[in-house]
DNA sequence: CATGAATGAGTATTCATTCAT
DNA sequence: AATGAATGAATACTCATTCAT
């Protein structure tokens, strides 16, 4: 069986080829802008070979959006709970921030975005996954802080979406609307607000 | 003169029909397909005439942004800054979102953002527009409460960012993903613990 | 009738103004890519006057070069015939080659040939029109220096063709590719050389 | 690799299929009024498959230029320097007129020339293609008459120029405004004026 | 199994000409 | 009489998808 399993590797490596090129050209280009003839090409196969992977566009960019935001949401595993509540919550804006723009979730974001009249169900997924999964983590250590006495009782799962919302709106939207745009240099200055006026209410 | 006039207004009203139909044709595709040959005939006007008004598809769309955003910022113009301050915010949430679905603005963000890597001008100037009026206002308001002992003195250029992120974070950016999201239901609990959490910091 | 020969006289300006309009027009983009708005534009009328004065673009095409060879077939007026035949020989060439540079000769070939397929006629009687006249004036010079003794007595009819030919070959006929050539440099050598070969068999 | 071979020659036979109904529309329409669409149609290939072949409109038209004008040159090839100069001279003047209207050589001059003020480039290569070949055989060929004694020694170079401008003036350039002209049944007798007026200077 | 060639159905844009006022 | 707005028909070019080999 190593020729077959041969075979499949090939298959497989042609494959995560064919998705690394549409992800580049979808991020570039968006999808109507993205040509499938381009994407083989710099995935070095022939477009009918892309089709026996991926039965349309359409496929091939849910695929791309799917196994984009795969990845996501591990971004507060190594933040332990240590300090004072102020350097946690730091930690995990800063830790928030970076995985947005270290991988292209942006980028993502706004394919995603303009698909939403003719892909809702991608858009939709991806918002969730990528929403859900952060939010969850978030409000598991809201809760482990509520626990040890850093923050007082309170609805921690409405609590992450309100502390999100404030560091994202200056810090994170603009980027939507501007592929040049990076974290400002009066980042610390936003989210240490940010927490102070949460504090303000909850720090235990 | 009468002719010239005569003249004007026929073109304005074939201006404002192409408009429309390009609005709800925009809004309905986005701009990659959106055909300006559909648009034309729903205006009941020859692609010739449109082209007479707007030089270009990518003109139009933008004209379409530009005149669909025009209106946004006058939202917060009834608001007396009489009454508590809870219940001034809470008047100042309500009237945003509401501007915010009434006109189709998240609608037109969408495809404003679909069209960042091929028009970044457009889309930052959509950025600009829809957050800088409604931003400098909701400033002169906060600063106006300030004033007026409602709240205590502090950077209110950033405190309106952060208040207006916790409140979009659950009831605006969710749509932008989803077009048939509408206002939740529970949206004043969201609003009044934004508001609530702001205030135990600046509460005067 | 001081209105009236007023109303002609202005029709008759617009009708000017038009023709010059359309004749650097079509001179500068050919037949095919003028634009009769913009000659409409650039002769200060609409487009609808246009069309009073001439009922299609073809006849406005066929108008241009009907009177812009008007003028052509007097450049020999001057020319006397003093001196030996290869001054008097010089002369006619110089007069012959700046005629057809002067005057926007060789663009007005290029524009006619351009329309041989759409436009025969036009084209046959510009080329006859372009030719007969100076060939004419050039025969009978030629017959009397062939009276003054000047010349053998021989065909002149055919001769001042072959003299002609030879040298529009080198100075004319390349200016018909390239819209950019004038008169080289060495146009005297050529000049006399021809003028030389032709005497070598008839001069006197 | 015989599929790839077949592949090349049904390619092959594509592209000529393609130039050859090029051609035939060009010298009919001239390069404004053909429409690729036509093209293709005649040559039985979808516009696309055209478009796959050649990158433009105009790349074409310079490529049906560029292969017409290819065999040009080689008509002197069979020419013998045996006989008198005058026989030898007569029998030049004869193949260089059977080229040019054997091929299509007028009808695709009249494109070029349209195209001047559009596309400057194709017309020039066009003319130094046309005339350069022609001219350095002729020129090699006068200097072996020369060496041959046959002609005084002279400036061929600008000799072959003269001799060919006097036999083109009434021979060839009219056909260039007129589609119908051919060949003059008393073409003989201006080929043989032309030589003898040549030789009444050059002949050894 | 893999390919590159082929295509049909579009798309934005232009322009000579007409027409209501 | 003069205008400027309006248009229908055309045109070059593109692209997702299929198919013969």
């Amino acid at each position: 069986m190593g020729l077959e399993q041969y075979r499949r590797s090939v298959k497989e490596s042609k494959r995560a080829s064919i998705l690394a090129a549409a992800q580049e050209n979808f991020l570039k280009n968006g999808f109507s802008r993205a040509a499938v003839a381009d994407i083989a090409r710099e995935a070095d196969v022939s477009t009918a070979t892309l089709y026996k992977h991926f039965s349309s566009k359409e496929e091939l960019f849910a695929t791309v959006v799917r196994e984009s935001y795969g990845e996501l949401g591990e971004e507060f595993g190594d933040i332990t709970t240590t300090g004072t509540a102020r350097e946690i919550l730091y930690k995990l804006a800063r830790a928030y921030l970076q995985a947005q723009f270290e991988h292209q979730v942006v980028g993502l974001m706004r394919i995603v975005i303009a698909e939403v009249p003719t892909a809702p169900e991608v858009a939709r997924n991806a918002y969730n996954y990528i929403t859900m999964r952060r939010h969850e983590q978030l409000t598991r250590i809201f809760d482990l802080m509520v626990e040890r006495k850093m923050l007082k009782p309170h609805n921690t799962n409405l609590g992450t979406y309100l502390i999100a919302g404030m560091i994202k709106e200056k810090l994170i939207w603009p980027a939507l609307f501007d592929a040049t745009v990076t974290l400002p240099d009066n980042a610390d200055e936003v989210i240490y607000e940010a927490i102070d006026i949460y504090l303000a209410r909850y720090a235990a």
